[in-house]
RNA sequence: GUGGCUGUAGCUCAACUGGUAGAGCUCCGGACUGUGGAUCCGGCGGUCGUGGGUUCAAAUCCCAUCAGCCACCCCA
């Protein structure tokens, strides 16, 4: 037995670095006042239908989606914003003073070909604000995303930047593109005409030489903004500026949801190959009507956990197990049955102790205390059951002390305090 | 979904042109009758990813399949 294509097991040794992620994320997010929402694992097929949209690849075909017994179509969630957004409007949250903040940090589950990297589960952090235009919002996801990799210490973070346009702009620009693509048809790759077809923005993500140098010329979005829209993104760039956070300006940035408007960004790990997308996102000002809100901007961002963690092992950064306190230490019958009440004593302390239930000699209980870089090893054999004094052992000097039974678990704590 | 590489003990890896699986680490024990971190010794541990096929004989060759990895694709 193993674990399904693409999902994989987090171990213990594997949850600390997990939980410092988690841990500055969450400190990050609460300080700008972001408060955690969780959403269901699955949803109705068609809030990703409608939300994600028809041209994307992953409604197309990388969704999970299933009947359940009632007939209904679900779909485990391949993204968060859309569930979020749904939230947002189920619960009224147009009636909160705006924007109303949410961050969480679940599953998302796409059907794609596993790498390093790249899972059929994996977990995402986000944030969504909705409720707001101000251009401000977009700097302040940016630089939660940049503090967030800075204070966790991933190295070689790039920030690329761009603009969506908006119904004002887009439409008239794609046109313009897709009558640039037909002149140069014959130069691009088959994915390309698809693509040139379904979604033409999406031509500049092609790694083809020929499609590339075809579309040198081509029209670029970001020069062709309307009024608002150039007004919106240069004061993103303003508010970004005092910051000194560096990016690339890049026309060609898509990124692979319809919803986005205006402004979107994308972090990448140069040392990560292929999967070096570590997290991005954007505004999206029609996805909350389109899902049948009032008409509401609002603006996001998400983030890999997985990619994360890839990314900081590359530069030998690891989390680390709580040590141990105590390891008990007991052989005879009397002396388990004593180490057993002064064990729950300890922990009922709030100190982290453990003993053996491996039936190991004493020597191999010593080993295991040492194993688990206990601080203190309590020992109770017949001597100590006799005395009514366990000897304590500093697993650094060596030195032992023998303490009453009574008083054993406060002596404990007062010496490690 | 496409192309390629890989798959032997819990981990890292060996095993010649096919001859029937071994080391290091880990773990358990002993040397050290109730005391760890060093050393030495011993022990536990393997459907050779799985299923077929070729052969007197397959970890080794062939086919299929599963999984991982790399690139494409896409994205976190």
């Amino acid at each position: 037995m193993q674990a399904p294509k693409g999902t994989y097991d987090v171990l213990p040794a594997d949850q600390p670095l997990r939980e410092k992620i988690f841990g500055e994320a969450r400190r990050i997010l609460n300080t700008a006042g972001y408060g955690r929402i969780s959403t269901p694992t699955f949803e109705d097929t068609s809030l990703f239908e409608r939300g994600v949209g028809g041209s994307s690849d992953i409604v197309r075909k990388e969704m999970y989606t299933f009947e359940d017994k009632g007939g209904r179509s679900l779909t485990l969630k391949p993204e968060g914003t859309a569930p979020v957004v749904r939230a947002y409007i189920q619960h009224g949250m147009h009636k909160l003073p705006q924007p109303v903040k949410l961050w969480y940090y679940e599953r998302m589950f796409r059907f794609e070909r596993p790498q390093a990297g790249r899972y059929r589960e994996h977990y995402q952090l986000g944030a969504e604000a909705i409720g707001s235009g101000d251009p401000a919002l977009d700097a302040g996801m940016i630089m939660m995303m940049s503090e967030l990799y800075e204070s966790l210490g991933v190295p070689d973070v790039e920030l690329r930047l761009s603009s969506m346009g908006d119904g004002n702009c887009r439409p008239a620009y794609v046109k313009r593109l897709s009558g640039f693509l037909k002149s140069v048809s014959d130069q691009l790759c088959e994915d390309c005409r698809e693509r040139a077809r379904l979604n033409p923005l999406r031509v500049f993500d092609c790694k083809h030489r020929s499609c590339q140098a075809a579309l040198a010329d081509a029209p670029k979005l970001i020069d062709n903004l309307c009024q608002d829209c150039q007004v919106h993104f240069d004061s993103v760039r303003k508010f970004l500026e005092p910051f000194g956070r560096s990016y690339r300006l890049d026309g060609t940035l898509v990124r692979g949801f319809d919803y986005y408007t205006r402004t979107t960004f994308e972090y990448e790990c140069a040392r990560l190959g292929a999967q070096k997308g570590i997290g991005g996102g954007g505004r999206y000002d029609n996805l909350v009507e389109e899902l049948g809100g009032p008409s509401t901007p609002a603006a996001g961002f998400g983030t890999g956990m997985e990619r994360i963690v890839l990314a900081l092992e590359s530069a030998g950064i690891s989390g680390k197990q709580p040590g141990v306190d105590v390891f008990m230490i007991s052989f005879g019958d009397d002396a388990r049955q004593e180490a057993a009440i002064i064990l729950h004593r300890i922990r009922g302390l709030g100190l982290i102790a453990d003993t053996d239930y491996a039936g190991r000699s004493v020597k191999g209980q010593m080993k295991q205390a040492n194993r688990l870089g206990a601080r203190l090893a309590v020992i109770i054999g017949e001597d100590e059951v006799a005395a009514g004094r366990a000897t304590v052992r500093d697993m650094e000097s060596g030195r032992q002390s023998a303490v009453a039974f009574a008083s054993v678990a406060e002596w404990i704590r007062e010496r490690l305090a």
